[in-house]
Parts: structure tokens; sequence; C-alpha cells
DNA sequence: TCCTTATATGAACATATATTCATATAAGGA
DNA sequence: TCCTTATATGAATATATGTTCATATAAGGA
């Protein structure tokens, strides 16, 4: 706790210590940031897409979403180190698929809100 | 449509098309990006969390949240504009609370997601 | 084994982004 | 008007990040 505290009234001040005490640890905001910030890239946002609706391998990826196989490839491992799709290998070709039922509800919700705007 | 479409036999061609033509559009794509990438920074996250439990002033937030009164700002200027946060203007005070409720939702729902892994 | 195809990987690079530092701005009191 | 306080703003800076380019790796057929 930092000696700046603020003068104003709005808040007292063991008000303002439950609220500092409630706050999720350390990890878990870490991960929560780390989480959406794989949702902040609107070619990631595609690929997720793409993926809720079929599985699909990195070529057909790459051409719907109007990207470089390169970069399919290095997003998709991102989404594969956050667990958010997983690979199948058939012969030389890789298909992915989510593997994740939270992306389709968190996307749902956030297009909602979008489009309350 | 790029023509560098795939060989591989896991999805039908009318298949795929219909897939890329149910896509959002662009500018839907772009804003829940962008409205993903302000939820993936840990301070701002604390930010709002803090936010969900009151209103606050920018010192009390700066003192909570760890971080300089300039950050801070910088900060909400940020949340505002993506009118996640409203401000109110008390001499010379400025006192911020949500202006969303989806944030507490998303919030929840994520955190139910880490939790899980 | 060599060649082809699909994909992964790493370096380079351009751009984005959060924080710091300095100070401008706004509000209020003396 | 001057001074103080709270906050916003902008430039500088360090770091992060997504894409491109080149090629390594994996799989399979001849």
């Amino acid at each position: 706790m930092e000696d700046k505290q603020c003068l104003c009234k709005n808040i007292a001040q063991d008000e303002l210590d439950r609220i500092t005490a409630e706050i999720p640890p350390e990890n878990e905001i870490a991960a929560l940031s780390e989480f959406f910030k794989v949702f902040g890239d609107p070619n990631r946002l595609r690929i997720l897409y793409f993926l809720s609706k079929a599985e699909l391998c990195v070529t057909d990826l790459a051409s719907i979403a109007g990207m470089q196989q390169s970069a399919v490839s290095h997003q998709l491992k991102t989404l594969r180190q956050n667990r958010l799709v997983k690979l199948r290998k058939d012969g030389v070709t890789s298909y992915y698929s989510l593997d994740d039922l939270h992306v389709s509800e968190i996307f749902l919700m956030a297009l909602t809100h979008i489009k309350e705007l």
C-alpha cells in the first residue's frame, strides 16, 4: 500500500482496503490479461472464428483469412500455447480445431456488446 | 478468395465458401479485437476490477494499483475512449466508474475459464 | 535416396504499445 | 492575481508484437 492516499472524501479507507484485499492474485491477473490479449488481434480472431465452424488445415486457413501461410503458422502456435486450439496431423497435413468451448461464448458475448454501441 | 486452395480432403469447397461468407464484417472484427485488446493489459485489468467495486479517483487508483498517476491517466483515457468507464468531476477531483455492465460478466467468464486450466 | 508438398521455425523488420518524465490544464482558495 | 492541488497530455523511450522472408523440418511417393 502506497502512502499517496488521496484526501478526497469519496470512499472510506477501510472500504478501499477491502477492495484491495479482494483482487484476484497476481498470477490470475496475468493469466487473464494474457487470455484476452490472444483475442486482441484481428487475424487471430478470424482464425478462431473459422475454426469455430470447422476443422481446417493451415493452407485453407491462410487462404480464407487472407494471410500468408507463415503468419498463420505463427498465430496457430500462439493459439496452441494458450490451449485455444488443438492439432491433428494426417500425413503432411496439419488440421486445427477449437480446443476450448469458451471461445464461442466469449466471441458471442463480445459481439453482442459491440453491436450495442 | 485466394487461389491457393488446399488439396486436402477434409472439407468441401462449398462448405469452405459458406464459412467464409458468414464471417462478421470487417468493422466488427476490428471492433472486437480492439475491445479484447483493452482487457489484454494487466494494469488496465486491475483498474477495471477496482472500478467494478467502487467509484474511485485517479490518485486512489494509482495507489491501490501500484501505478504512477500519469500511467493511470493514460490508461483511463483509453478506457474512456472505449466507453468502458465514465468520468464525474467534482472540483479538482475526477472520479471514474464503470460505464459498461458487460465488464463484470466478461471478467467473470474469463476468470472461470482461467481457473479451469 | 531424391524430390515434392505442407508446415513450422527463426531472424529481420516495421509498427504498436505501455511507462516515464515533464509540464500543461483545470479548479479552488487566499 | 498567485499559489496549490489533482489530473491530463505529449514527447521520449524501452519493450512487445505481428508480418515477411528464408529455410528447416516432417511426411510420403517414386
